[in-house]
DNA sequence: CGCAAATATACGCTTTAGCGTATGGAGAAA
DNA sequence: TTTCTCCATACGCTAAAGCGTATATTTGCG
């Protein structure tokens, strides 16, 4: 489902999750977006150094993707200085 | 709303539009996370090399949260493989 | 138009991701 | 135990983000 992701570590959690998901080695997944298995592994680690291509190539092969949103959710009387 | 980022060329323009929304400028919100107005600036261009933590920073400071989900929405046919 | 604020860009520097390559360790199956 | 797959980690290297500082350039307002 919907993963919210505040940090580097959760986001790598997730990705490693539909890794998983997919049945795709670290090393398999690099293949795919030609990447070398230490920096899915890495990713995966939650590096908040990570480049966002990284990520976004990842989520991309995985067939995921992200998702933006204001912090405050469920109470509709906040979200007041969107424009 | 939920702004669906798949480059981060839309990365960018997400943050960008939440910050003017916010009325801040670059330099302010750099301040608020440690970074130079040069290093938001870039970010907001959409640079495939800036760092997830430079993104989550910044998403922060703007009250933004990140939220991955599987790519497929709407059709329920080809939900096959998240476990 | 003229000016000020905001943003893009520049230079030299430091730090580090990602690269190729290689290895060590954990876990599973024979 | 041996073997095999998977993942973490290591070393030297290259490329580039982000830094401080400074300056173009663009934008908006009077």
């Amino acid at each position: 489902m919907d993963q919210i992701a505040r940090t580097p570590g959760q986001i790598g959690a997730v990705v490693r999750r539909r890794r998983k998901a997919l049945d795709l080695s670290q090393d398999a997944l690099g293949e795919k977006i030609s990447m070398r298995q230490a920096t899915i592994s890495n990713l995966e680690a939650g590096d908040r150094g990570a480049k966002l291509g990284t990520l976004l190539d990842a989520m991309s092969a995985l067939g995921l993707e992200l998702v933006i949103r204001p912090r405050t959710r469920g109470r509709s009387d906040e979200m007041d200085d969107l424009a």
